[in-house]
DNA sequence: ATTCTCAATGTAAACGGTTTCATTTCGAGC
DNA sequence: GCTCGAAATGAAACCGTTTACATTGAGAAT
C-alpha cells in the first residue's frame, strides 16, 4: 500500500504538504493541490486512518456495552446508537457483555487503553462499580436505559417508575383488583422501579398489596410463559397480569391460552416496551411504549458532546413513555 | 496517563524490558519482572493498546456489516459473531448499512485504512461489487446469510432453496394446491431462492405455478400484514401461505385473524428462520429453522483463521436447516 | 531598492509502544 | 581463574501520519 512518502515523492512535495492536501486542502496552491490528488489518485494512496488516530490520541469510536444483543429492545437502542454515531463519523464498537462485570470493567478498560473515546452502557452497572477510580475516572461514559443513579455523566432512560404507575392505575381502572405481576429478573433495578411504579397506583386506589401474587423472571417469553405457569396454577382468582416486558406479556398470553383461557375474558394481560411483536400478538397487546431508538440516539447525542467538550445541555433525561392500549385488557366487575 | 517511559525509570529498566514484561513476561528474570510489574502497579500504567496496534498493523477487530441491527435474524448472527470474537480477543465493529452500497464501500475501505483487519458482510451485496479491484482486492472478507457465489471468501449460509422446497413440500402433502405465496423483497437473492425451492416442489408435485400468488413485500410483520392483505381481498381460494420470513408469517396470521378467518382451519400459514417469537405466536408457527446464531459463528471462525493465515477448512458452507412443525398448518382435502 | 507581511511549503519532532541487534551478565566447564 | 555460550537487558530504529516551527518567495508598503 502506497504510503504518504510516495505520493509527496512522485508529486515532488514534501510529506507535510501531502497531509495537508486531506486535512485542509485551502492552505494549498491550487497547481500543488492538483498535482498532489493526482499522484495520490495514480498510487491508490489512502492515507491511513490507523496512523493518524495514534497521532491524534482520538479513536473517533465508542463502545457500547450491552447486556445482550439479541433481545429486541437492546438492538433497537442500538440501532438509535447507530444512526446517530454515523451521522457523526463515529464507528460504533459493541460488546455483548451478558451482564458479566469483568467484561464491563475490560470495556470501560479500553478507552484507558485508547480503543475507544468513550463508552456507553446499556447494562445496569454504573460506572463507579466498573472503575476503582470510580467516578473519577476520566472516561466519557454515558448510562442508558437502565440507569439509576444521578451521577456526574450524562444518563438517558424512560421513566419507568411513572410508566408502571400508569399500566397499573389503567388496570385498576379497568376494575381489576387481583392483579398478578410477572416480574422481571428480581435483582434488576427496572424491576425494582416498575414494582415500585405498580405499589404506587395500588396505593393511590387503596388495594392491598399481595407478594405473593408477584412471580419473577427472564426477561424472555419463555421467561413469562413458565412465571406465567406458576403462578396461575398456584392462584386462580388473578383477573389480570402486569407483566414487566412485552416478551413476558406474550409468553404469559401463550400459557394462557395453552389453559384454554379466553384473552382478554378471563383475562387481561398488560406488557412493557411496546415492541413491534405486540401490535400482531393474539390479542394485540396493551403496553407502555418505551422509545428505545430515542433512547439510543440521545445516548449517542450525549456522548458526542461529551467529546466535544460541549456541554450535555440535560444531563439526565428522562423520556416520555406512553399508554398504547390494544386488545389484551378489558373492563370487569 | 503513565507510559512506558515512566514505568522503565520508576523500574531502572528500559522500555524494551517494560515492554516485555507484558508481551513476553519469561524472557525477564523473576527479580526484574517483579520490579517492573510493582512498577506500573505503582504508577497505574496501561500500555497503549492502540500504540500497540499502530506498531503491529493489526487492529484485532473486525467489522461486521448488517443491512439493519434492529432485525432479529440480524441481531441473533451478530450475537453469534460476538461470541466467538469475544473468545479470541477480537474486538467488533458494527455498521448498520440500510443496503446502502456507499457505506457498505467504506466498510470495506475501513480495512484499507487500517481500521480493521476484516469485514464480514450479512447483506447480499458481494465484494465483487464493494471494490474496485474487484475480488482481488487483498480485503479479507467473509459473507454471511445472503450470499450467493462461491467466490474466492469463504461463505456461509443455510440452504435457501432446499429448505423452501421442503417447507413447500409438507404444504403439498398436507393436500395444499392453492397456496398463495409471502414473498420478500423482490429483489433480494433470497427471496429468488426461496422461490425457486418452491417451485421445484410444485414441481415435483406436478402442481402448476400461479405468478398472480405472489405478493412481495418488506421482510417485517407489518410487510407481511399488508401483503396478506392484498393477497387475500383479491383471491378468496388460497387454502395457505408460505410466507418467507417468520415476522410476514406473523403479520398475515393478524391480518387473517381480523378478517375472521380461524387458523389453521381457514388457512394454514408457513413461516421461515424460526425466531422465538413464533413459538408463541397464536397459533404457533410452522416454519423452517435457520440456524442464526450458528452462522455467525461459524462466519466468525472463518473469519479468524483467515486472520490467522489457517486455511478455512470448509470455505463455503451451507448450514442444515430443519422443518420445525407446530400449530399453524393442516391437512386438507 | 529595502523592508515587511503573508501565503505556501518544507523540516523534523512527536505520538507510545515493539523489535532487531548489540552488549552485558552469569553460570558452567575446564 | 579463564573461557564460552546462553540468557538478560539495553540502544535505537521503526510504524505513518500530523503539526509546530522554520524557511522561502512574492507582492505591498515605504
Amino acid at each position: 500500500m502506497a504510503q504518504i512518502r510516495d505520493v509527496s515523492k512522485r508529486a515532488g512535495v514534501s510529506p507535510a504538504t501531502v497531509s495537508r492536501a486531506y486535512s485542509d486542502p485551502q492552505k494549498l496552491s491550487a497547481a500543488t493541490l492538483e498535482k498532489v490528488l493526482k499522484a495520490a489518485e495514480e498510487l491508490d494512496y489512502k492515507p491511513s486512518s490507523l496512523a493518524k488516530v495514534f497521532r491524534g490520541k482520538r479513536t473517533n469510536s465508542v463502545l457500547v456495552m450491552a447486556p445482550d444483543l439479541a433481545n429486541v429492545l437492546f438492538a433497537r437502542v442500538l440501532s438509535g446508537i447507530e444512526r446517530v454515531a454515523a451521522e457523526n463519523n463515529y464507528f460504533l464498537l459493541v460488546s455483548d457483555t451478558n451482564d458479566n462485570m469483568d467484561i464491563e470493567r475490560a470495556g470501560i478498560e479500553m478507552v484507558e487503553t485508547h480503543r475507544a473515546d468513550g463508552v456507553i452502557q446499556l447494562g445496569e452497572r454504573p460506572l463507579k462499580r466498573l472503575h476503582k477510580a470510580g467516578d473519577d475516572c476520566r472516561v466519557p461514559f454515558v448510562h442508558a436505559i437502565e440507569t439509576d443513579e444521578l451521577g456526574p455523566y450524562p444518563t438517558v432512560k424512560s421513566d419507568n417508575i411513572a410508566a408502571a404507575e400508569a399500566m397499573a392505575t389503567y388496570l385498576l381502572a379497568l376494575g381489576h383488583r387481583e392483579i398478578g405481576v410477572l416480574a422481571g429478573l428480581r435483582d434488576r433495578r427496572v424491576t425494582q422501579q416498575r414494582l415500585e411504579g405498580f405499589k404506587a397506583a395500588l396505593d393511590a386506589f387503596g388495594a392491598p398489596f399481595n407478594p405473593s401474587r408477584v412471580e419473577y423472571a427472564d426477561y424472555s417469553m419463555a421467561g413469562g410463559a413458565q412465571a406465567a405457569l406458576r403462578l396461575l396454577s398456584r392462584d386462580q382468582d388473578v383477573t389480570a397480569l402486569f407483566c414487566m416486558s412485552d416478551e413476558i406479556a406474550i409468553g404469559a398470553m401463550r400459557t394462557a391460552l395453552d389453559r384454554g383461557m379466553k384473552l382478554p375474558d378471563d383475562l387481561s394481560v398488560t406488557g412493557f416496551d411496546n415492541i413491534v411483536m405486540g401490535q400482531y400478538s393474539h390479542p394485540p397487546l396493551t403496553t407502555v411504549m418505551q422509545p428505545a431508538e430515542r433512547i439510543g440516539e440521545v445516548a449517542m447525542t450525549m456522548m458526542c458532546n461529551l467529546l466535544n467538550g460541549t456541554a450535555v445541555a440535560d444531563k439526565h433525561q428522562r423520556l416520555e413513555t406512553e399508554l398504547v392500549i390494544r386488545k389484551s385488557t378489558r373492563r370487569i366487575g
